[in-house]
DNA sequence: CCTTCTCTATGCGCATTCTCGTCGTCGAAG
DNA sequence: CTTCGACGACGAGAATGCGCATAGAGAAGG
């Protein structure tokens, strides 16, 4: 799950990039507009967070021309402004939802929730499974037939995402890229070894979780 | 749980707004109809105090407006008019309840705590527990393994927050907007500073009270 | 003015995560 | 069938950064 906040105020952006990424999301940042199309432009975003006031490219031609382009992105505006006016200008450019400063950020969760969730249709799984493996994304629980495993941040970041492409295979560079927020292989082995220690603790008998050579790696549905 | 304070009378605003926030609330203040109604448009309040004499816009308009949009946020209007006609059209539009000034505190508060209960159906539990911690929210008395402990404001309502999650990991930027009211992170560690004088006192075998790193705190039910 | 409570600042300790090096395994070609 | 090359597995040590505790400053209340 990957948010773009593209916002100025550097406070703002802190703030709710930090929090994102404590509930769990994947989130960049854009200071200005122009980057902010660029970069969903090139990224495969779950949903955006654009303010309307904004340095060379004010949100509301970036969502316009994000539509244009035939991007469906769901869109939640920021503004300062209260005005019934602004709110329908934001909505009639292709936002989904609409978010006066100040506001609580509970309430920013709660709404990109409810936008995501829209958007999938499918509600946002709070739980994945896959054979005996399950792990629960609020209580960040994981169990293995039935017994609990204590899974250290990272690894559970990575059997999270295996989990959601259970069956596929994924390869090492989008491991790196969702799991580890880097755009680029920094040329490390850090993915083997934390696959390594997550079949220590989560497929001891090597049957789940296999190795694709020259690719990645594939969680088995069966089992 | 947030109230809003619709009131012009700044003392009065100012000493109603000080007893909810030591009460455990989140509380907001409008000086005016107009204002009132912006913030109760904007926001999700669990309930609302509402001054029937009010600059701009006055209480009752503003309630038959806030009811018109299919808002059913509970109201407490204020008065200083003791009359049954007033209390009567207080409540044909649309408040859930009438008390006259001058009045105490400790009864406003009572019907507040009614309002809400009765609005979210499921009564607000005036006792939290959690293992052999228990709080109440209206003696304001926490105990641990059933041996009293004394609590200072801030640890109190850091505490009750934990109790309302408990078995789920809450994020610090929650913590903050939740307990200290915060909109935005200060770059501050008040919160590590509390959870740590919480645990000297609630939890000083550190079994109940568990970091999650990068994320934030948890309380265990168990044990 | 004194007390009580809360916030800021700092350094330390430790958990987590990364790097490195070696060994093992797989697959293809001779 | 054997050999060679490349890729992956995994353990051990090192670095980073997060969280904890403490003390002192500051604010609020009596």
């Amino acid at each position: 799950m990957r948010i773009l906040v593209v916002e100025d105020d550097s406070k703002i952006a802190c703030f709710v990039v930090r929090g994102l990424k404590q509930s769990g999301y994947a989130a960049d940042h854009a200071p200005d507009g122009e980057t902010g199309l660029a970069l969903a432009d090139s990224t495969d975003y779950d949903a955006m967070i654009v303010d309307v006031m904004l340095p060379q490219l004010d949100g509301i031609s970036l969502v316009k021309r994000l539509r244009a382009a035939r991007r469906v992105t769901p869109v939640l505006f920021l503004s300062a402004k209260s005005s019934v006016d602004d709110r329908i200008r934001g909505l009639q450019a292709g936002g989904d939802d609409y978010l006066t400063k100040p506001f609580a950020f509970s309430e920013l969760l709660a709404r990109v929730h409810a936008l995501i969730r829209r958007a999938s249709q499918s509600p946002e799984a709070t739980r994945l499974a896959c054979g005996d493996v399950t792990l629960d994304l609020v209580t960040r629980e994981v169990t293995r037939a039935g017994k609990a495993v204590d899974l250290q941040p990272r690894e559970f970041t990575l059997l999270a995402f295996l989990l959601r492409h259970a069956g596929r295979p994924v390869s090492k560079t989008m491991i790196l890229e969702h799991v580890w927020d880097y755009s680029f292989d920094p040329q490390t082995n850090v993915v083997d070894v934390v696959i390594s220690r997550l079949r220590a603790k989560v497929d001891p008998d090597h049957t789940r979780l296999e190795t694709v050579r020259g690719v990645g790696y594939v969680l088995r549905p069966h089992v």
